[in-house]
Formats: structure tokens, C-alpha cells, sequence
DNA sequence: CTTATTATAGGATAATATGCCTTTCCGCAA
DNA sequence: TTGCGGAAAGGCATATTATCCTATAATAAG
């Protein structure tokens, strides 16, 4: 399924994303900068007008983004529903009826949790180098980053200062000041912060294992 | 990135799922039979033509194709790997250039790895009570499981007894006969367990943070 | 084998999207 | 305050795609 209102919808996350206006959007692409304009998406007889797939072609190409961020905009239009995982306790997983004997899923009792559940969000992957984050992070393994969910008391984060240092640490405490940050490797102290120091501050949602 | 060839093979491919030739999807659509023909894709100037989003609209609600299903024959088109996130290696994270100044990946060097990559796997997940695999895993995560991925060395591993006991350990060693399994919490010893103890052994792919 | 139907190529025309132009409004700098 | 550039609405012209039509080839059915 694939609306008009989508179509326009993810144009309009591109151009929001870029940070210009629709009539930016087209001159950067090299379209007529009113070619976009919401004016002209619906005729005066009410006849819905579609872009081109040419001009999206166009806009993909100026602005550098993937189809991929063209699609999550599309399915954001679509209400699409998230993809969920069977889900249960492990105090459960004992007991029995919850595995066949090949170790699947069986029964019921099983919740369903949301995975990977990014949303709108745009995450990105960091390849872990180096054992200082033992145990909790070994040599190689990949963190999966969310550059906007609010990260909150004992998540871990990634935090980058404005010397350009990136440090991934816990998130002890924030006050409107500074952030205190504890180290995942015990060895290592805690690091006080000033937000004026922070540049930006990003938190981690997954780890390989 | 979209192109022309990728869009028609798309369309080709969607034709194909369901048993259709280009005219005959078109006809289905309520297009005119011609209207994607091979023959008219390029005009006799050379020049491409792109065929509207309103037509692939309509072929889209005509088979009851999804828009996954649609981008998945996109990205095949274009030799696309599957869905990807951008990756970094940590070291490099805090050079210059890699992201932009809201904390968004930017720049190039970026490589890109596969998540979630579940293929055909039947994922599920399990969350952790109690505190018995801090520091790896606290009380509420919730860590991905596949029961088919093979452990190797050094995985995080969910074990079920044929006693029924279900366990997450480390797998240290495995032999003919045997597995060692380390303890997540190094104040409880390593396990070995007789392979004809081990109902089932399924791998940690990834763990909430 | 014959007939009917579908698939495909190609040309002409109708419909639709983009481009061009003008006007108005707004924000910013000199 | 004035001038400039960008954003957006609206009208008209041009370019492009879809539709209609015709013919031929291929396939399916009897």
C-alpha cells in the first residue's frame, strides 16, 4: 500500500532532515523550487498530484540520503506495525512448556516485545576495539546507537566532548550542569562532566554478543 | 540512490511473484496493458521513462503487495545489501569527520553492518531477572536468542538440562561429549555439563542496554 | 491443427507533472 | 528604511507519462 500522503510525507522528512524548506529541497535537486510547494499537491479540480519517480530519483541523489531513509519516512506514513519477538521471563524459561524439544518457542505464555524497535530513529553500529570495556564489551563486539532516545539514569551512553574525545561510560547522574558518568570497566574512575563540555550524547540500546 | 533500472525491476519482479506477465499486471492494475512494456521504457530519443508513483500505487493495492515487498525487489534491483546500518570502529570515533554536529553519522568511512540479520531465523527473547549476571546483564534486560545460530568459543549461550534447568553462560569449551560453560558472574564457578545432559543450546545474539 | 486469447512493439493523442514566470510575504543585512 | 534573497501561492507553457489504437507474435485451449 503506498499513498499520495506518504509519498509527500517522506519528501517532507527529507527535507526537514536536510534542513530546508521544500523549496529548498528542489532547487537542491535541481527541480523548480516550487515543484514541491504543498500548493500544487492537490489541483483545483481536487486531483491528487503524484511526484515522479524521476524527481524522487533527483531528491535521493542531491541530498546523499538512501532509500533506506526514504523507506523508513514511507513506512512512518503507514502506521506500519512494529515487528515483535516472542518474549518471556527467565525466571520462566525453567518450567516447562515454553520449548519444544528443539528449544523454540512453544506454548503459550509467551509475551511480545518489539525488536529492533527503532522507530523513527536512525541508529548507527560502533565495532568495540580494545578490552578496556571488559566485561561488558569484548574486542569486536558492535554497539547499536540511538542518536535521540533519551538516555536516562544506568543506561550506557556514548558521549563525545567538544575536544572530540568519544567515550562510552554509564549514566550515573545528570544535573543541569554537569553529567557524571561511571565507567564500565571498574578499574577506570568516574568522569564529572560540564554540559557546556558535552558536544552530543547518544545511548546505546543493543550490544552483540 | 534509486534508479530507473531499479524501479522497472521492481515492478518485474513484483510481475513475476505473482505469476504475472508486464501487461498482465498492468491489466490487473487497471493500467493499460502497454503501459509497462519492456519496449517502452526508453524512448526512441534514449531518453528514460520513469513510471509514475501513482501507477506503482496502483499496482501495489492491485496484487495486495506490501511496501517492504516492493523495496525488498528495489533493493535487489540495485544490488543492494540488506538493510544495514551505518558502522565505525570505536577507535576511529573520535577523529574528525564522522559525525555531524548533532551526533548523526556523516561523512564517509562509514562501513555498514547488518542489524537486526535475522534472515530466516526464529529469534525470541528472553528477560533477565535478578541480579545474578551483573555486571553483563542487569535485572529487566532483555537479551535476543536464536536457537539455531551455532555457538562458538567465548558466546553467550542459553542452556536447557534435560532436567530442565535453563541456564546463560559462556561457552568456554566444547568437546566430543562435553560443554564447559562459564559462569556471566565470576563469583560462581564454571559448569560442565555431559552433552546428553544438554536438552538444547541456543546462542545470545544481542542484549538490551 | 485451428481458433481464441494474451503478450509485446510502435505510433498518436490525452492527461499529468514539471518548468517558467509573476506576485506577495517574510527575514535579514546594510 | 531600503534592498536582497528565500519561501510559497498561483497561472500558464512545456515536457513527460499514460492511454488509446493497431499490428504482429506467442501461447493456450478446444
Amino acid at each position: 500500500m503506498l499513498s499520495h500522503d506518504q509519498i509527500w510525507s517522506a519528501i517532507d522528512g527529507l527535507a526537514a532532515r536536510y534542513g530546508l524548506s521544500p523549496s529548498g529541497l528542489a532547487r537542491k535537486a535541481g527541480l523548480d523550487p516550487t515543484s514541491l510547494n504543498r500548493s500544487k499537491r492537490v489541483g483545483p479540480d481536487g486531483r491528487l498530484r503524484w511526484p515522479s519517480t524521476e524527481s524522487i530519483a533527483k531528491i535521493l541523489e542531491a541530498t546523499g540520503a538512501s532509500l533506506d531513509e526514504f523507506m523508513a519516512n514511507l513506512e512512518r506514513g503507514g502506521r506500519r506495525a512494529p515487528r515483535g519477538l516472542p518474549l518471556l521471563g527467565f525466571a520462566q524459561a525453567g518450567q516447562g512448556g515454553y520449548f519444544d524439544d528443539g528449544g523454540f518457542p512453544a506454548g503459550t505464555g509467551w509475551d511480545e516485545v518489539a525488536f529492533p524497535d527503532m522507530g523513527d530513529d536512525r541508529f548507527y553500529a560502533l565495532e568495540i576495539s580494545g578490552e578496556s570495556m571488559m566485561p561488558l564489551y569484548r574486542d569486536g563486539d558492535v554497539i547499536i546507537v540511538s542518536p535521540t532516545a533519551a538516555p536516562r539514569r544506568g543506561d550506557r551512553v556514548v558521549v563525545r566532548t567538544t575536544e572530540g574525545e568519544v567515550m562510552v561510560k554509564e549514566l550515573k547522574r545528570r544535573t543541569v550542569r554537569t553529567v557524571e558518568l561511571r565507567s564500565l570497566n571498574p578499574d577506570h574512575a568516574d568522569r564529572v562532566l560540564s554540559l557546556a563540555d558535552v558536544s552530543w550524547m547518544a545511548r546505546v540500546m543493543w550490544a552483540s554478543q
